[in-house]
DNA sequence: GCTTTACCCGACAAAAATAGTCGGACTAAT
DNA sequence: ATTAGTCCGACTATTTTTGTCGGGTAAAGC
């Protein structure tokens, strides 16, 4: 389990797309201009994200992601996990090489720490961070101004 | 909030000190030979864990370090926090340079996970990952083979 | 059909962080 | 005095992060 920049990223782009999902997929550039995360890098991720099925794609013009299912069945570990293909972890593989005695004790112990925060994260889901009552706020605020640039005029199907 | 191999590293090095206190203090030396952590790079470590009180040194011939405190009140998220100097955390640095509305909003909800997965591991005391019963049978089988190298006959002060 | 908008993908490159090295201080016990 | 250890800064190598580039492919709209 390990918690970087690169994880960040991921589930501030998840957290925008849960807040922006309508009948319309959502752009990666839409998510590049509003995060100011770059559109490569943006799509780096969600290729991994893709893959292990957070989110599905629609290509062409209009086009763009949704998540895969609801935002209360999508967790933050799920996101950090999915990004972070290096999921060693340990660095004694598991249990396989690690001498007897000291050596496997802390690592032991690192699992365990490491276990209970996989498992602390594996409970917050996407959408038990935007029911925050700020959140609400914020997004009112968001939609009243968002009428001005893009968004093709929704016409309401 | 970072979780990266540093930290684990210095997790790691302290569950071993923690596992080693005695009246001696623990040289870096034996750490690095335990947990196979380059000497130098524990130095690094422990220059920090130092300047932030989680451990005090004893220098000269039988030197080495000590836990400042009890390991129950020494926590995880401390020593992550002394060993990654750049406490940054959230790239908006803080709420200051947010430009009101969509940018603050997704930084909101990370600052709030972030928040919660400190708040988590500030409640997981070296103490408490030592308590685990696992440990002690360890332990004891360490203690039965550890009479052979290092150690200065501990004449039972 | 053609064009445009997007996803898709791999290879590459810059920048930063991690991990480790080296050489030399200083300190205190023996 | 020697020796075992902490201390410290500078320097290097490796890896990870972050981002660029160039070209594909699918689908919508004209």
């Amino acid at each position: 389990m390990r918690l970087t920049t690169k994880g960040r990223y991921a589930v501030t782009a998840m957290l925008d797309l849960a807040l922006h999902s309508s009948d319309q997929p959502v752009s990666l550039a839409d998510i590049s201009g509003r995060q100011d995360i770059s559109l490569s890098y943006l799509e780096q991720l969600f290729s991994k994200l893709r893959r292990n099925s957070l989110v599905s794609s629609v290509r062409g013009p209009g086009g763009g992601y949704r998540l895969s299912r609801g935002g209360h069945d999508i967790f933050v570990a799920q996101i950090i996990d999915a990004v972070n293909d290096t999921v060693d972890a340990t660095g004694c593989g598991g249990a396989a090489d690690c001498q007897q005695g000291e050596v496997c004790l802390t690592h032991y112990l690192w699992c365990d720490l490491s276990d209970q925060i996989h498992g602390f994260l594996s409970e917050i889901s996407l959408s038990s961070l935007l029911e925050k009552r700020e959140v609400q706020t914020i997004a009112a605020r968001q939609d009243a101004r968002s009428h001005k640039s893009h968004s093709l005029p929704v016409t309401e199907i």
